[in-house]
RNA sequence: GUGGGCGUAGCUCAGCUGGUAGAGCAUCGCGUUGUGGUCGCGAGGGUCGCGGGUUCAAGUCCCGUCGCUCACCCCA
């Protein structure tokens, strides 16, 4: 058989790798938790009109097909989830006597998506999704919430670059719009989102020439687009475009809640903007939209995103609004992991290394592995009685800080083998530092 | 789906108008016979992506194909 090759847009990484990502989940985890957020899995697969519900994207759905697939359609009528917000609205009908509202789950899965891989974006990808759903109603307070808790996450994930969270409404764009005497609002919504792609001239062509605005008009929906702050005197400069309507004002007051919600998180790392310009496509935000930059990976687009949708789920009867954040483990980790070189202290877990004097010992050197896991020290027994000069090798390969030295004599003593440093060691008291314990993500070269 | 770039050792790459497949790093061994790293010496490692064609002769030229990659399109 010949040497596989990797296939695109399908990313693995290698341990050291592997231990940067567990931690960022990790991180995440327990940040979402500490919020009071349940954890939930969904299966990988939904039916597929369930997945092909809000339009017609279906080419970059995945299908499953059993090999001896007899059916007219030629597949099982399922496919694989393309994100996990379309499955979590399926889960909530499908539990919705079980659940207790407002609820509020985390869930971090793979999606596929069938599109041309391309820098953080990929076929099979990991999200970190947050999101809090209520029945019939919910309130306003629990988009500032989602939003400090994705903040508070990202913040606590310290090898991250700097970031910026854009937050707009779509009651705002789309009331200013509705004041301004426009007819096809979701039009003109889907033209402004270009306008980080497409030059402005361009942008107010398009208004004009497809969404059947004045030029004036146009004038007017690109001054609030470029509108953007960091405070809340987005407010003023909004009114001052002299454009009412009831739901603009409604906009307006939930977008300076959320700004002024979330203001004292920000820092140097951390900034949340309010950016009129961010309308998050064609889908089926309602209010609040989000979108995350990370400083100098612009190029990659929004690391995370979200946002308020009044129609999360419903069974024609009950209604289920939510508010929720998603954020892009893979597309942020894979292009960080290749760009900076950021990596893992050691490629495996263990702290400590013990040497085997010969395969009789094999057991002694076994007892001292047994006694350092009693106490939750990761460490594994050297493979083979090599020299102990090609043990401390095998030590250093991996990343490991410490061998131990089991004595002939019955004592024992560890080698701090990153100084030289060797010393006489209990098995049963002897503790690394807190830092040499687990691996420790460390920055590239 | 469209267009460009690239496929040679584990990795990064060189290889001229066609003439017996190379370097650096890594790995392994020895010097140093059971305490690593430096240094010196040595060794192993290749279907030149795959298939076909031209030729006395193809890593090199031609055709096809597969894969990777970048951009566009798209991005719930």
């Amino acid at each position: 058989m010949s040497k596989p090759t990797p296939l695109s847009g399908f990313p693995e990484l290698l341990p050291a790798q592997r231990a940067v990502e567990q931690q960022v989940i990790d991180t995440l985890r327990s940040t979402f938790e500490l919020y009071g957020f349940a954890g939930i899995e969904t299966r990988a697969v939904e039916p597929l009109d369930q997945l092909l519900r809000k339009g017609d994207t279906s080419k970059e759905v995945y299908l499953l097909r059993r090999l001896h697939e007899t059916s007219e359609e030629g597949h099982a009528g399922m496919g694989l989830h393309f994100d996990l917000t379309v499955p979590f609205a399926r889960y909530v009908l499908e539990n919705a006597g079980k659940l207790e509202f407002p609820f509020r789950r985390y869930q971090i899965q793979k999606a596929w998506r069938g599109e041309r891989p391309q820098e953080g974006r990929f076929r099979e990808f990991a999200q970190a999704d947050i999101d809090i759903v209520g029945r019939d109603v919910l309130p306003f307070h629990h988009d500032v919430e989602v939003t400090r808790v994705m903040v508070d996450a990202l913040t606590r994930l310290s090898f991250l670059p700097a970031f910026r969270l854009q937050v707009n409404n779509r009651k705002l764009i789309q009331g200013f719009y509705a004041g301004l005497g426009l007819e096809d609002l979701d039009e003109v919504m889907r033209i402004v989102d270009k306008l980080d792609k497409l030059p402005v001239e361009k942008v107010h062509q398009m208004l004009v020439d497809e969404a059947g605005a004045t030029s004036e008009q146009a004038d007017r929906v690109l001054s609030l687009a470029t509108i953007r702050t960091g405070d809340d005197s987005f407010v003023a400069q909004v009114r001052g475009l002299r454009v009412s309507h009831p739901l603009l004002d409604e906009g307006l007051d939930e977008l300076a809640a959320l700004v002024r919600g979330v203001a004292d998180l920000t820092s140097d790392r951390v900034r949340v903007e309010a950016d009129l310009s961010i309308a998050r496509g064609l889908d089926y935000y309602t209010g609040t939209v989000f979108e995350t930059r990370l400083d100098g990976y612009e190029s990659m687009g929004s690391i995370c995103s979200g946002g308020r949708y009044d129609a999360l789920a419903s069974d024609g009867k009950i209604t289920y609004p939510g508010v929720g954040i998603s954020l892009g483990v893979s597309r942020v980790l894979v292009p960080l992991l290749a760009r900076t070189g950021l990596t893992a202290s050691r490629s495996v877990p263990s702290a400590v290394l013990v040497a085997l004097a010969d395969e009789d010992s094999r057991p002694a050197s076994e007892a001292v592995a047994a006694a350092l896991r009693a106490r939750s020290i990761p460490c594994e027994v050297a493979p083979t009685a090599a020299k102990f000069g090609k043990q401390i090798r095998v030590a250093e390969r991996r990343g490991i800080p410490f061998v131990w030295f089991p004595q002939a004599d019955g004592g024992h003593q560890v080698k701090d083998i990153r100084d030289g440093n060797q010393v006489d060691a209990d098995p049963s008291v002897w503790t690394p530092s807190p830092e040499d314990l687990r691996p420790q993500v460390v920055p590239g070269a």
